[in-house]
DNA sequence: TCTTGACCTTCCATCTGATGGAACCTCTAT
DNA sequence: ATAGAGGTTCCATCAGATGGAAGGTCAAGA
């Protein structure tokens, strides 16, 4: 399967692929020509990483998944740790930008947002000194 | 005023106090030693700067509000553009980040978490093809 | 006066996670 | 033979800093 396949069947783009290869995420062979040659695993592979990347999973999350993923004897437990760590940060990722969200949402909505140079964003931005 | 003490009273690292007058935010003086040269002017600036990026403004959004921050004759609509931006990047973050942690927490109250190699979340991540 | 240590300088490398583009090779169909 | 759709490598770039090396400066104490 050369890498134009894979990116249709797994919807990551090649340039993305070529990238996890570089990294070492996947280490796809080589035909004679040179060219990428693709196993089902390895599109198997690259399906599950683009899967855990939108889920948020970091590079090395997903590193480090993969490798239990390949390990028949590996615990449930040690996937479970990263995926509760991962929610951990999204949690405080998410408190993080509803208080942002809050405090913007106020300063717009006291905007008057007309012609007059007179604006609550910018003051409250420049005032707390 | 050294560097040292604006990074105390805005509460930005020197490196990133550099940093931003590299990217041209800031135009701090030189003393004759070579030393940076804060005026009360740069440490609002910078003070104004981290409390728009705490609230998620990207660096050309916070170049675009100190200069209108400077333009006395500005529009308050221009600001209120620029933070209503802001604010649907916000929200589409956040609808993002819900739906991910709704789906992770799925899977890691579905997984055991024992000895066992059986993983729901390793199941989910490599099922969908 | 000398020295120590805190503070300042610049410059270069590194991080995350790709992405864009140039220059060039290969395969397939006409 | 040639066009064009693929593939290849390598290098640069993006955001937004941050780490560290090598070296200059300043103030205080022995």
């Amino acid at each position: 399967m050369n890498i134009g396949e894979v990116s249709k069947r797994s919807g990551l783009p090649a340039k993305t692929i070529r990238y996890y290869e570089d990294i070492g995420l996947i280490q796809p062979h080589r035909s004679d020509n040179g060219y990428r040659a693709f196993a089902e695993s390895d599109l198997h592979k690259l399906a599950f990483l683009g899967r855990a990347r939108a889920l948020g999973f970091s590079i090395e999350d997903c590193r480090n998944l993969l490798t239990l993923y390949e390990d028949r004897s590996r615990a449930s437990a040690d996937v479970k740790q990263i995926a509760k760590t991962h929610l951990t940060r999204i949690d405080q990722k998410l408190a993080e930008l509803q208080e942002m969200r809050a405090t913007l949402a106020g300063l717009v909505s006291a905007c008057a947002g007309d012609n007059r140079p007179d604006c609550p964003i910018l003051a409250d931005l420049s005032s707390h000194d």
